[in-house]
DNA sequence: GGGCGCAATATTGTATACAATCAGAAGACG
DNA sequence: CGTCTTCTGATTGTATACAATATTGCGCCC
């Protein structure tokens, strides 16, 4: 058994738990997309809901527009990250860059227990879009991503994909077009045969592929539909 | 004049004036080995030298922990990073994958202005290292990679870069040997150089080269002399 | 004399109180 | 009637006080 941490608990040893545990839980609400782009995330509303201090909200909000999903505007509050069209296309840039790389290298390290662990991964997305709900199914694929980077065992560059992930999903909400849906599952699911195999050129040339198609279905031209405030859209 | 945003101060403008000036402040001294990894970094002893409550030199070091130049241990309080031999070998491999791209996009953006800025930091470099300021040296061929992200106008990838070169300071500090010396100034001056000419090709071949030369200088298994305390050497 | 346990001290984690700044509404003026 | 000003309320920025936890030094027992 080799010796990898997990990626999403990475900064969890040094961060006092509480914070930790309001990040997440905020963070986890903008990947299922319950809370839109541009939503206003309030000290006292937050410290109010997970019953602890601002102080707590406060580094919790900090942390999460380190990983620029939520801004922060001096003496204005934070937000949901709104990204812009052209920061859209530098994420998934970094990420065609960054991922098909990792995905070799995670098919060279990869064990059966974490072909195992990928293969559930892909069930509970199934079963979250079986049940209509969109927005874990998001959650789940974007989970996927992160598990070959962690598989990769390079924690550095996983860290890095972990953040475009978490901004991928505010891209996705911003500019995902109705018409293309879930046409993903084959996509995960070849790769994670090409991993079981050992096949590096094949995932690396998959996940590739599936980037660019990730990136097509995006509308960047036409971007609105943020559900937030009024005020917002109109300003 | 394009609008390419100051790398430097990308965070800047969403997080409090004095947090930033402190962080600013502790990263510029551990950039420039005033402080070695291993260090303890008391909030008291920081609040105290900068004139602020802990409520900022928290904030300070919690965004530090962030881009890992500091490593925060619960209840036990802040040190500076020591990045394992694996930790390194990650951040250069990292580094090797990341930076030849963006030169080559940097040679291909860039505009007289930005090789003006380019040759002044290297003349600054020079400057420095006629003085032995060996520790401004190493901030300013740092900065100088950070400029080259920058011109590149990819401000994600740049932002990763410049978490890498932090990191790699810190590296440095831990496993350079003594033999190797100032032989990068070649190296920056004819990489400006291909970037001046627009000369992309030229310019990802010189970064790669570059950055496997400074990874050969490391000696990943003498670790060792981290002028900090006894025990943490010992333990 | 050496090792262990406990108390004293120091340091970090959290909450709260106060100050600074901003957003919005009421009112004055053109 | 619309625009600008000013004031009020709300929200964030900072400092401090208190609680929880770790570290250190002392004394005790073996």
């Amino acid at each position: 058994m080799t010796n990898k941490p997990d990626i999403a608990t990475i900064d969890a040893a040094h961060r006092p738990a509480r914070v930790q545990t309001v990040a997440d839980a905020v963070s986890l609400a903008i990947h299922e997309h319950r809370l839109a782009p541009g939503t206003k995330l309030g000290e006292d509303d937050l410290a109010e809901i997970y019953g602890v201090s601002r102080t707590i909200v406060r580094a919790a909000l900090q942390s999460l527009a380190h990983g620029q999903l939520v801004e922060i505007r001096r003496n204005r509050g934070a937000f949901v990250a709104q990204p812009s069209p052209h920061e859209a296309r530098e994420v998934f840039e970094a990420r065609e860059l960054l991922e098909p790389r990792t995905a070799r290298s995670a098919a060279l390290h990869a064990t059966p227990a974490d072909v195992d662990i990928l293969r559930t991964h892909i069930a509970n997305e199934h079963a979250a879009i079986a049940v209509k709900d969109r927005g874990r199914a998001l959650f789940l694929s974007g989970r996927f991503h992160i598990e070959i980077a962690r598989i990769a065992n390079q924690a550095t560059i996983a860290g890095f994909i972990e953040t475009l992930i978490a901004r991928s999903s505010l891209i996705i909400a911003l500019y995902w077009r109705r018409e293309s849906a879930l046409c993903e599952s084959h996509a995960h699911h070849s790769l994670v045969q090409a991993i079981a195999d050992n096949d590096g050129q094949r995932a690396e040339e998959l996940m590739r592929s599936h980037l660019v198609d990730l990136h097509s279905t995006l509308d960047l031209h036409h971007a609105a539909p943020t559900g937030a405030t009024l005020k917002d859209i109109l300003r």
